[in-house]
DNA sequence: GTGAAAGCGCTAACAC
DNA sequence: GTGTTAGCGCTTTCAC
């Protein structure tokens, strides 16, 4: 009998309405991803690890870029919160924005999160060292002999920004480097902040001779800065990146950078996210591996 | 009263019920996104475009990758079908699949087109002039004084491949140039197809002086290619791409290449959609601006 | 095993 | 204006 019946149905073509059946589940089955981050390449690969946990599961996601998270934690609520979602998976730096998780807890939304650093017990986590990534990165560029560093900032409202400039600091003082001779200079993450940030280094003051950026975009930036200032890379001046993004592989010279498990981390948090929902005990936060990539851009300083 | 009201629904933070609503208006207010393009900044305009044009209208956006719709083309429907939507953009390659087509119109999903080349009066249309966009690049080259080319084709499954190659032999028709003397090579869009296509056309034969990748991700690789062959770019071999993806702009030299409006393509397609959706009359297909972008990777062959 | 009925949260149509 | 009611398509429960 079930088994005519079903023939039917596909003879017919039928398919539930997933609107009653949500209506009595009282699910939606709509997963959320909110992210600010612009480098598509990043966002992307966030993209396509959570679609890879949702595939062959009733859940289906929905994208929601969201400009400036920490500047309006309401609104994102807001969008959450009309957008019907069961769950959502919250990319830095929304992922540390605890007026968002209360608002979530309120709202009975299930979430996840994506390279957090504070309360890590709420919600589904799923991160990486980022202090020990930039420490390795900083020791390769000490290992190489340099002792001028220049750094760029990413993002301040971004926890990571803080943990990858603590991780160059950490391995500056194994060295014996005097961080008060180290060069700073604020971006945001995107190119242009890389541009402006490098064209200020190279424009005035001791010329370091070697650059850690706290991402690809900006890391490629100071690179084709440092190439319209006449420098050649690595000869004159090592550049160091982060993320091995895309546009990492693809300069010349290659990028040195350290590889974000990001479509591994997108994954991980979504299963959790899952599992959350399907009310599974779900295990404690992962952190997941990250990879030093030592290429072409980074060379001993000449002599 | 109606003030009262909402003041107290404000205040208990009620949200209607989505689902409820779905069920009698017989909507879901989801809309999908297909695409099965490799390259992230392409994928990223669309979905800002899709998403810029939905921002402050009722419906969501469900991202919808499939690998390769052309060959499974029930697949991508039983996707569609099983995601609930109310309407679907269908970005190339899908948008040329009548089969696809077909099944949408018999399961009463809406759609709209992105750079479609057939049957143009199905559906919500927004596409470009990929013929003449070619040409013109080709002519720019052929205006440098070159004569020797090689074509890097993309994937045979997008009618733009075959487009963009009309649009260059037209230039070469104009110019006088035989076609049968042009060195062309298979690729399929993606990075490694543009590597392996250039190392075939740098391994043997006569070496052309000017390379024409049918797009920017194909035409980084021939640059990457061509330096590990030895070769200056644009002095020994000038390339040229096509998309004006942020790639273009990182590489060095930067690409001559065409900005196809991806962004305005996916905004205006999705407006078609909701037009369609809201029984509103829509418009005729629209085609939108190009623009030659002339960049560092083309110069005059060397005498 | 099969069938009938209630109800999920909302909207639209109607009566007052 | 205000209140009541039917019903969207499904699942679950309970009766047979």
């Amino acid at each position: 009998m079930r088994e005519r019946v079903k023939a039917v149905a596909q003879e017919l073509n039928y398919h539930p309405n997933v609107n009653a059946q949500g209506l009595i589940s009282r699910r939606s089955y709509l997963i959320g991803l909110t992210y600010e981050r612009p480098s598509p390449s990043y966002v992307v690969e966030l993209q396509r690890g959570a679609l890879q946990r949702l595939a062959g599961e009733r859940y289906r996601l929905i994208v929601l870029p969201f400009p400036n998270a920490a500047a309006d934690p309401d609104g994102l609520v807001s969008l959450l919160r009309t957008a019907a979602l069961d769950g959502v998976v919250l990319a830095p730096p929304s992922s540390d924005l605890l007026p968002v998780l209360d608002a979530l807890d309120r709202a009975d939304i299930a979430y996840a999160r994506i390279a957090p650093h504070l309360d890590l017990d709420r919600g589904a986590c799923a991160s990486m060292d980022d202090q020990a990534a930039a420490r390795s990165l900083a020791e390769h560029l000490i290992g190489l002999g340099h002792r001028q560093f220049a750094v760029i900032l990413g993002d301040p409202t971004h926890y990571a920004s803080e943990s990858r400039l603590k991780g160059y600091r950490e391995a500056f003082a194994s060295a014996g480097i005097d961080f008060g001779q180290v060069r700073v200079e604020q971006g945001d993450f995107t190119y242009a902040s890389g541009d402006g940030a490098m064209r200020r280094i190279l424009s005035g003051g001791r010329r370091p001779t070697a650059v850690l950026a706290q991402n690809d975009d900006m890391a490629v930036a100071a690179l084709m800065a440092a190439r319209d200032h006449g420098l050649d890379v690595p000869g004159d001046i090592s550049i160091a990146g982060f993320d091995d993004s895309d546009v990492s592989r693809l300069t010349w010279p290659r990028l040195t950078t350290v590889r974000q498990p990001v479509f591994e981390m997108a994954e991980v948090a979504t299963g959790g996210l899952l599992s959350i929902l399907e009310r599974e005990p779900h295990a404690a936060p992962a952190v997941l591996a990250h990879e030093l990539l030592i290429r072409q851009s980074t060379a001993p300083p000449r002599k």
